[in-house]
DNA sequence: TTATCAGCAAATGTATCCAATGGAAATCTA
DNA sequence: TAGATTTCCATTGGATACATTTGCTGATAA
């Protein structure tokens, strides 16, 4: 039931996917009868796909003129980061508030390899497992889903960032999810929304530093 | 092209507006078949139409089941006015910093229409159009967005809410309103985001001390 | 009485076909 | 030649028909 055997949801999954890896990058332009045809399915169950991407801010579709990977100017990527900076704190509170212990190690864990770690995809997936984790303990409601959601669409220009500074332009973020590593072990909700903040404010200026990151994506 | 005789669009703007003014409540069941019926289409772009309420979080739909009007319990409410009071500050003062003046006398008409009105409805239409007018200098982009939708999904709550403590449970909201609008006249920023917050802060309190809200709608 | 399951009806999901839109090349006009 | 107009075509939007799923109903048995 979950494993959605509704050919629309498969190819949302599958889309989703792409962008998020960076195979379809913002401004590409998705064509109905190709991603039909991919998929072996009619162009119905792609337009089904493309409006739950909308949903997911990672697509915009245009009437009678078609859908593309949405992009963000550096203005709305900075706005974007800005509205983070105010939330997810809050959902750090609601999940810290009902947070099973248990899953120290594997944020440990988490961290470690990160720390070792030299691969930007890997960076990408292991840094966002970590700070999902951190979540883990909060409801399944709309601020996780918001907040989701401006991880996904802000994702394109992260990477791209995190390729131009390479790794040891991140030895602060290491930094920074050792702290807050330390103040969720010791359930310190205060002192870890402050780190939380700070660690994506000073994420956002340092992408403010670095308006060509916008213009190698918006070519 | 603004217009829009896609009918995939006009479906979804007349369904948004049967949600907005209470004809449609949380828990409604919508059919396509009905709806389609209903503006003599068929039930393709009835479904995309649900699709697009989705987007506005107006709207449930689950696979092979059907499409429901969303709901929220009290706990996910409190969490969007949580949301709110985050982030309304922020788009408040990107407004504020880009901000038409000659708007003001606009601004003090709906106050003062607003105390002297005695009608939920109107009351409901008034109080969004002051506030989302002290919101007319910000961009049209994510941050509008989500604070749309978010006053969107809560706006049957604080219609059944509004009912309930009826005219005069509504004098401070008047007095905030106030507040807001001497503040915003003086381009004080910081004064007027703070306003703000405990304007919505307030009224989640108040939303908390009257469960029976949720009752009367969760059936 | 309660639980279970087969079968049916209602609603949703998808394919195919046709209509309408919008942009770009091609043609015309001053 | 520059600009406006027309024509054409690729692409999306919508209608109809069919397939699939769901969940109700009622009969049967424990």
């Amino acid at each position: 039931m979950t494993d959605s055997k509704v050919v629309s949801v498969q190819i949302a999954d599958s889309l989703r996917l792409q962008i998020l890896s960076g195979d379809l990058m913002p401004g590409d332009r998705i064509r109905q009868e190709e991603i039909a045809e991919e998929f072996n399915a009619s162009r119905i169950p792609v337009r089904e796909a493309l409006r739950i991407l909308v949903t997911d801010g990672l697509v915009e579709v245009v009437a009678n003129s078609g859908a593309w990977v949405s992009g963000l100017t550096m203005a709305q990527c900075i706005e974007q980061y800005e509205i983070r900076e105010r939330i997810e704190p809050l959902l750090l509170r609601e999940s810290l508030e009902n947070f099973d212990e248990s899953l120290l190690p594997q944020l440990e864990a988490l961290v470690a390899r990160l720390e070792q770690n030299q691969d930007v995809k890997t960076f990408m997936d292991l840094d966002r497992q970590f700070h999902m984790l951190t979540y883990s303990g909060a409801p399944e409601a709309t601020l996780k889903e918001i907040i989701v959601r401006l991880w996904n669409t802000t994702q394109p220009y992260r990477r791209v960032y995190t390729k131009l500074v390479g790794s040891h332009g991140l030895t602060v973020t290491h930094l920074e999810h050792r702290l807050l590593l330390e103040a969720i072990g010791r359930r310190d909700y205060e002192d870890a929304e402050r780190i939380l903040s700070g660690h994506i404010r000073r994420t956002r200026l340092a992408l403010a530093q670095h308006p060509e990151v916008f213009k190698a994506i918006n070519d």
